[in-house]
DNA sequence: TAAAAAGTAGTAACGATTACTACTTTCAAG
DNA sequence: CTTGAAAGTAGTAATCGTTACTACTTTTTA
């Protein structure tokens, strides 16, 4: 199997067994518990390749990390200026009303969708 | 006027009067042809004062570098995994089905809204 | 008009991420 | 089982977008 490595398999178990949205300093800390004297290369590396391979998503608030996350469900990070957290909120229909879940005063809001664009799909 | 200076103003009118999404390094480029000395620093500050303001959006798709936008109304950016174009799309109903528009190919997507949680409303 | 407050230019420093190298693990074929 | 090429890793050095700092200039207030 191409890609294996306890190290891979590890680092997207842990991902997968957490519900937060680590950066890949976080994603280490964690990792080590299992492989103490892994690489935070090899974190990164790993990562990278699982967003390459759709198998987790990257998501960037603007706080100046990468954050990392195993729920590929389409869902909102609602995240508060204040204390930085990114909480996640389910959407059914109306987008903006949801935002508005659990208390969560939303001001902006910016959505990405990861894709390949038309001139690219031509080639 | 607190905030003012002719720099921050030319910051502004430059990301306003385009409808990319600049890096920091762009919008310096452009405003360099109106302000020829104008330092990388100014720039910097002053994007993030204005994001800070909410008088524009910042944007991060994962390329390693900030985007800037200042068009506040909400809208979906359709990112392509292979050019790294990133592209504006209305939303009207439906989210998902909205993504197609114009020929992209939609994969992941992930949506932040920006705001305060229930725990620093309180406060 | 004068002094405090706020902003800038230019440059140095920071730090999250990436690249690199010698070494180890994986895996398919004999 | 070997075995050897392909792929992955640990550890460290380097990269580069961004931030911090300092002397100077502009703005604002009285």
């Amino acid at each position: 199997m191409a890609n294996y490595s306890k190290q891979r398999e590890a680092i997207l178990n842990e991902l997968q067994n957490r519900c937060d949205h680590p950066t890949a300093a976080q994603v280490y800390e964690g990792v080590r518990r299992v492989i103490p004297n892994i690489s935070l290369g090899t974190v990164y590396r790993n990562l990278a390749s699982l967003v390459e391979s759709g198998e987790i998503l990257s998501v960037s608030v603007g706080d100046g990390y990468e954050h990392f996350d195993g729920d590929k469900s389409f869902h909102l990070h609602l995240h508060c200026k204040c204390c930085g957290a990114i909480i996640d909120s389910r959407v059914d229909d109306d987008i903006k009303s949801l935002a508005h879940f659990d208390g969560f005063t939303p001001e902006t809001s910016v959505c990405v969708v990861y894709g390949t664009c038309k001139n690219c799909n031509k080639q």
